[in-house]
DNA sequence: ACACATTTTGTCACTTAGTGACGTATTGAC
DNA sequence: GTCAATACGTCACTAAGTGACAAAATGTGT
């Protein structure tokens, strides 16, 4: 019965990528991201430079990498919402549902936060990652509604609005300092956006 | 009378740092933003790789730098808005002015969006640009309507909107070839704004 | 258990962006 | 014409990222 224990290769790759950006993390809250090079990620782990870009294509890529992976589960959501459901609603309770992992470390999420505004690299990779999100949801959106009562440009706008309102929650947010709970910030904000005349 | 013909220094200054933009454009359009080294720049013009860095901290500033110096004139044009106008009228009729820019030269500013499109790290610092020209808008809209009527969260989601709106209709815009009249489609997607429920 | 193909990794060499230090040339002010 | 300030070139260096190739580890067949 040699059943297929899964793949030891596959294993270990997954555990050194979570390794590599444990390490990475760790430093770069520690000591900046642009004053930690790769051999000090690398060093600690026994592992050589050249792997390191086997597993991340740059150096950013090692903090973002995960956050544009979990485009898939907000399609998901989006596309769980029921049907009778507003778009801008819909969409604006599946940014909601993000802000609630948030929640879960706010403490670090909070240092990120630092990390990606104080970094202009990684600003550029967040703007760009919010890109991949209204993308992905403007698509879903469309989808969802139909392309008649939800032609391509109106869908862009619907997103970007709740996108718009959640970037700024979350800005407000870490004005405070981080303390704050940042669901009613949120609610609040896409308050906003409906109450625009 | 020795009058103060203007610095000559500043003028060669000037004329380098408009030569370097003309041609590193030029070979950028013609062989790819990565493709481009500093050297290939800078060898027709008989300037050395080192005060290419003195004249642009980054190769992607060569690209990007002229619509952050931009930033003022916005500032002017909402600030010169009748006062009555309403918050986010004055916004969106502040960055339709800019659309009319681009109609001056439809051709290179579809051009440049590709290049923008195309390159990922000059995808990143185009939307670093529009945090800057956002934050900027959003404090001149507090100092206009008063933190009373118009607090931060408020101030920063009417901008972000417009905002919103304006980059959509710009992507529908090149996404029909740049062909179309900008115009009609900016003011059909702030109207969407508008309209949301 | 053995042989063989596949995949992963390390090493080496290389390109390119970007910086610091220092000397030289150019310009502005007197 | 002298002198200080400023701009530039040269050189040397760091660090990100890539290509090529060989060595090591793993998966798959028998």
């Amino acid at each position: 019965m040699t059943a297929k224990i899964t793949n030891l290769r596959e294993q270990f790759k997954t555990t050194t990528r979570q390794e590599l950006t444990r390490v990475g993390l760790e430093l770069f809250l520690q000591q900046g991201f642009a004053t930690t090079t790769i051999d000090q990620i690398v060093e600690p782990l026994g592992i050589s430079k050249r792997t390191f870009f086997r597993y991340f294509a740059t150096k950013e890529d090692l903090v973002v990498e995960w956050q544009t992976e979990m485009t898939p589960a907000f399609v998901d959501e989006l596309n769980s919402r029921p049907r009778e459901e507003a778009p801008f609603k819909a969409v604006s309770e599946t940014l909601l549902s993000l802000a609630s992992r948030i929640n879960t470390n706010p403490q670090l999420a909070f240092e990120l936060m630092r990390l990606f505004k104080e970094t202009p690299s990684l600003a550029g990779r967040d703007m760009e990652r919010r890109m991949v999100w209204e993308q992905a949801l403007t698509a879903t959106l469309i989808e969802r509604e139909g392309p008649k009562v939800m032609p391509r440009l109106k869908a862009r706008i619907t997103v970007g609005m709740a996108m718009t309102a959640w970037t700024a929650a979350l800005d407000e947010w870490y004005l405070g300092g981080g303390k704050a709970n940042l669901r009613p910030i949120m609610e609040k904000a896409f308050s906003l956006v409906t109450d625009q005349q």
